[in-house]
RNA sequence: GCCCAGGUGGCGGAAUUGGUAGACGCGCACGACUCAAACUCGUGUUCCCCUGGAGUGCGGGUUCGAUUCCCGCCCUGGGCACCA
């Protein structure tokens, strides 16, 4: 039987297709296994080596599960909503639609080519109407819901509005932005307009005004997650910070359950600790100080502004994008009282200053006639800078005094309140008490303005607080009066009871995870589904579903700044009112798209209750860990809530999470003469001035030379290169970086399938290294891979129709052992290396039985499928082999009846010594000590201690 | 700065609960086959001052025994970054 891999792929391929080996069955007596991919954004570059390394590991293990009578679910699907795809149609006119099909095309092509068992009759696409449409479902479910913190989950609005009509806000204890109150009788006497104002802060599908991070040259609003640097991860554009009116989720309300539902989750330690770090729970105070009236400006107008709540454009939205608070029922005080956040409330004592954020919503009543200049410059110039510009210098401070004191709380002294830009209105109150004795930012800004720093907190070691402040957690309370004395443990606690006694504060929880902001001006994403009476948003009724995206003319803003949608002819909804114009964003259709492949031709609800229940969490969930912040937490997020609200019957989608590491390209440089078109090889490019110039890695052979005449041809700017030296080889440089169309270190997995067959790549890919790993890409060790496949077909030539030998039946054993433990791991390197191992063993047999043969080809079957199907016909198979039940483990084969024990003399190893299984410590102890070399090791020296570990080890220590 | 992961031959990497460090593969060297080359097969390949010694980033420690456990440091990759 000949190799012939390319061969053997094709028509492998076309079995799978007529058998349609990889379909998923529902309903099924046989137990559910879910294997899941991240799915691709189709984009027009194309898969990379890099791509398939995930999918390749996780096609082993469905196959592996199929093999043990699991019914496996692992399907693909293409994230096809995205900015590349918009970009493209901007320039060119082509309706992203369009382009978006043509790259899923090639995707999925380049996906069958490696023999990836996706069952596509599953397949979801998100800018498929049939599916967007159940995306808006979603989104409509989360306008229609709110979250209870009395119960702990998130319920239907209409439990809230029985709230509202029989007590109104009081005693309300729900996930909110702002302070929304009311009376059971105001919420009586408001109008639909009034209502809705109120239901929006609660809602956890809400429109607020808030400050987005705004990205001019994307023209969009962008979440956090999507915020690298102060750049868009999409494209490397400036971003700001700016107040407008937009759709958000609530996420916020689930920080703590979606904090909880880590421990109980098998991924790995840094991503969750990511996911942690991104809640960012903290314990503290929020404490309240007295604005001393005397200096307050203009004091008239004040006592109104907390009270809102009414009104369609009511002023409390101003902080809507902080987390939500723990009450919901005290008034913030408006002018009179600065509330804030602190950590450590034990160091009250130190507060010699008070700082708020220029964007504080007070700041202006706050300001003294006499500092106002001032401070409005100062808030201009921190308004104008960038998020970038703002991250950059963190090491220069600034700050300026409003001319406002508070009281303290337990001193009566007064504090003097500044305002200055590191501290930030998206967190806490957006306002901090100064203890620059133990705070190095509040410290810094002392220093530079010369107020007064307070140690409060006494340490063992000296501490000088005027030099650098005390930040540790471990010290005793001084200067302090009733906290005197007490640990930091103690004395916050104390801290707080106090101003709880003394209605000043109270205990509290606060996250760093803020509501995502959830419309994109854009035209390439789901509309979302919400209509406009009189200007107060409504959903549309779920039977107008799908809210189809319109047909625009451009895909551009108007000429208002509008969003692209409102080009659309008549874009209002069946009754005629005025629809959204912005868009979802691009985790939107990402978040709950696992939901849909359990059930992806369902008319009438996105999955059936009772397929969610069958097939459940995904029991295997493979991708990269750049969706950490994003992907990860949002469909968490719409997981937990769909479960509260009756859809499903699991709160956390991804039981075990595995990253695959990326792979890395290995660029080729070429050292040109500065100014010229003369290349330089690269060991004499230390003689002449030269600039390192990427060139395609496909022109360059195993000993780094690049080929003159293709190098020339290459690219039109490359022509008439001349070279030094004139003749001979030319040396290129190499490095290892991301692989990247712009580096040009592609390497596609579908060209290299068509040299060396599916298979090779497959093995080759698992064979490098763990898979959570990341490695450069060398084509160097394919022949490795290759030469074992060979070899696994070579063994064909011994097969006999008689029994199975020991010899033969052990290695089978021991592989089907190693096989099955590391698929537990996905520790597929080492099956890689174990199958050679039994392939080379099974090579010194002269003869191997049929059946043994044939459990081989099964054991290859899920790193190999194609080389596997054609030893299975060969062997007269029937069917697939991908369908076979997997060889069962014998143990008795396993077992040894002799040991080769190292002996070691003072740990250091000296000789081996056979000895029977079945021999006793003591029996192995008198055998090592009658055994002629012992004594030479010993020389002369008697034993102190002999140590025998039965089956592994004896040490002979003297 | 804080948090997480990692550091083993020329290279990718392997090593159950602490128990023969370097499996498997690449590369390299030598040999067989061949007129020759490719393919294939075989042998060798951690290093050194080689009857021995050293050795898993560095320095200590625990242990009969440490890549594995503990303490301190260095480096690489990733995450967060004025979060009060």
């Amino acid at each position: 039987m000949e190799y012939r891999p390319t061969e053997w792929d094709a028509r492998a391929q076309q079995l799978w297709r007529d058998l349609n080996v990889y379909r998923a069955d529902f309903p099924s007596d046989r137990n559910p296994f879910y294997v899941l991919d991240m799915f691709p954004y189709p984009s027009g570059a194309g898969l990379h080596v890099g791509h398939p390394l995930g999918y390749i590991a996780s096609d082993i293990v469905s196959r592996f599960k199929r093999h043990q009578g699991f019914n496996v679910l692992h399907p693909m699907g293409f994230d096809a909503f995205g900015l590349p795809a918009e970009q493209y149609a901007i320039q060119t006119g082509q309706h992203p639609a369009v382009t978006t099909e043509v790259n899923i095309e090639r995707y999925r092509e380049q996906l069958n080519r490696l023999g990836l068992g996706f069952d596509w009759n599953r397949e979801v696409q998100t800018c498929d109407p049939d599916y967007y449409r159940w995306t808006q479902w979603v989104f409509i479910q989360l306008f229609g819901a709110w979250y209870n913190k009395q119960s702990e989950r998130a319920e239907p609005i209409e439990t809230l509005v029985a709230h509202l009509n029989a007590r109104g806000t009081e005693g309300l204890n729900a996930a909110c932005h702002g302070e929304p109150q009311c009376t059971a009788a105001e919420w009586a006497a408001m109008d639909a307009a009034q209502r809705e104002a109120l239901l929006q802060h609660f809602r956890l599908a809400y429109r607020s005004e808030s400050l987005v991070n705004w990205c001019p040259a994307l023209g969009t609003v962008l979440a956090n997650d999507e915020v690298v640097n102060g750049l868009s991860e999409r494209g490397g554009h400036p971003v700001v910070q700016k107040p407008m009116l937009q759709w958000s989720m609530r996420i916020s309300a689930f920080a703590q359950r979606l904090l909880d539902g880590l421990d109980d989750l098998n991924w790995s330690d840094s991503i969750k600790e990511t996911q942690r770090h991104w809640i960012g729970r903290s314990q503290g105070a929020r404490i309240r100080f007295t604005v001393l009236a005397g200096e307050v400006g203009e004091v008239g107008k004040v006592g109104e502004v907390g009270k809102a709540g009414q009104g369609a454009n009511d002023p409390m939205s101003s902080g809507a994008n902080e987390p939500t608070s723990q009450r919901t029922n005290e008034p913030m005080g408006g002018a009179n009282v600065l509330e804030v956040f602190s950590t450590r409330p034990d160091t009250i004592f130190g507060a010699t200053f008070m700082v708020v954020a220029p964007e504080h919503p007070m700041l202006g009543e706050w300001t003294t006639e006499a500092q106002r200049a001032e401070v409005e410059a100062y808030c201009e110039r921190a308004a104008r800078r960038s998020e970038r510009d703002r991250q950059a210098d963190t090491k220069t401070v600034s700050g300026v005094f409003t001319g406002t004191y508070v009281e303290h709380p337990f001193t009566g002294a007064p504090i003097p309140v500044w305002t200055s830009d590191y501290v930030l209105m998206g967190y806490g109150t957006g306002a901090v008490m100064a203890v620059p004795g133990h705070d190095s930012r509040d410290h810094a800004l002392a220093k530079a303005m010369g107020l007064p720093i307070v140690q409060v907190v006494a340490s063992n070691e000296p501490v000088d607080v005027q030099a650098e402040a005390y930040e540790a957690k471990s010290g005793r309370a001084m200067a302090s009066e009733f906290l005197d004395g007490l640990a930091t443990v103690e004395a916050i606690d104390r801290a707080i009871s106090e101003l709880e006694s003394r209605g000043l504060g109270e205990r509290t929880v606060q996250y760093r995870l803020r509501d995502a902001v959830f419309g994109r001006q854009r035209y390439w994403g789901e509309p979302i589904p919400i209509a406009y009476r009189d200007g107060v948003p409504e959903a549309l009724p779920v039977d107008e579903l799908p809210l189809k995206l319109p047909a625009v003319d451009k895909y551009l803003p108007t000429e208002d700044g509008e969003p692209p949608l409102a080009r659309a002819e008549r874009w209002v909804s069946a009754e005629g009112l005025p629809l959204e114009t912005t868009t979802m964003p691009g985790w939107a259709g990402s978040s709950w798209y696992f939901l849909r492949y359990m059930d992806p031709k369902n008319t009438n609800a996105p999955v059936d209750r009772s397929a969610a229940d069958y097939w459940g969490q995904v029991d295997l969930y493979v991708g990269g860990s750049e969706h950490a912040t994003g992907h990860l937490l949002y469909s968490r997020f719409w997981t937990h809530a769909l479960h509260d609200l009756g859809h499903i019957g699991f709160r956390e989608p991804f039981k075990r999470l595995v990253n695959q590491g990326m792979i890395q390209g290995i660029s080729a440089f070429v050292h040109r003469i500065e100014g010229t078109q003369t290349v330089v090889s690269a060991e004499l490019a230390g003689q002449y001035s030269t600039q390192k110039l990427h060139v395609d890695v496909s022109l360059v052979n195993e000993r780094n030379e690049v080929d003159r005449d293709s190098l020339s041809t290459w690219m039109p700017s490359w022509a008439g290169t001349e070279f030094i030296p004139s003749e001979g080889p030319i040396k290129v440089e190499r490095e290892v970086e991301k692989m990247s169309k712009s580096k040009y270190n592609v390497v596609n997995p579908d060209a290299l399938a068509d040299q060396y067959g599916a298979d090779a790549v497959r093995l080759f890919e698992m064979f490098l290294g763990p898979i959570e790993q990341s490695k450069p890409w060398d084509t160097q060790g394919m022949s490795g891979v290759v030469g074992f496949l060979k070899k696994s077909v070579r063994l064909m030539e011994k097969r006999h129709d008689g029994a199975a030998s020991a010899d033969e039946l052990r290695i089978l054993h021991q592989l089907i052992d190693k096989l099955q433990r590391d698929v537990e791991t996905l520790s597929f390197n080492t099956s890689v290396s174990a199958m050679m191992i039994a392939v080379n063993a099974w090579s010194g047999i002269p003869q191997l039985a049929q059946s043994t043969l044939r459990d081989f080809a099964v054991l290859l079957e899920p790193f190999a499928p194609h080389t596997a199907e054609a030893l299975w016909a060969e062997l007269g198979g029937e069917g697939s082999v991908v369908l076979a039940p997997y060889p069962a483990l014998n143990p008795e084969y396993l077992v040894k009846d002799s040991i080769n024990y190292p002996v070691q003399f003072n740990g250091k190893t000296r000789f081996q010594l056979e000895m029977p299984a079945s021999a006793s410590a003591a029996e192995v102890e008198s055998a090592v000590m009658a055994h002629e070399k012992t004594a030479h090791f010993l020389e002369g020296r008697s034993p102190k201690k002999v140590i025998v570990v039965p089956g592994r080890i004896v040490n002979v220590v003297g």
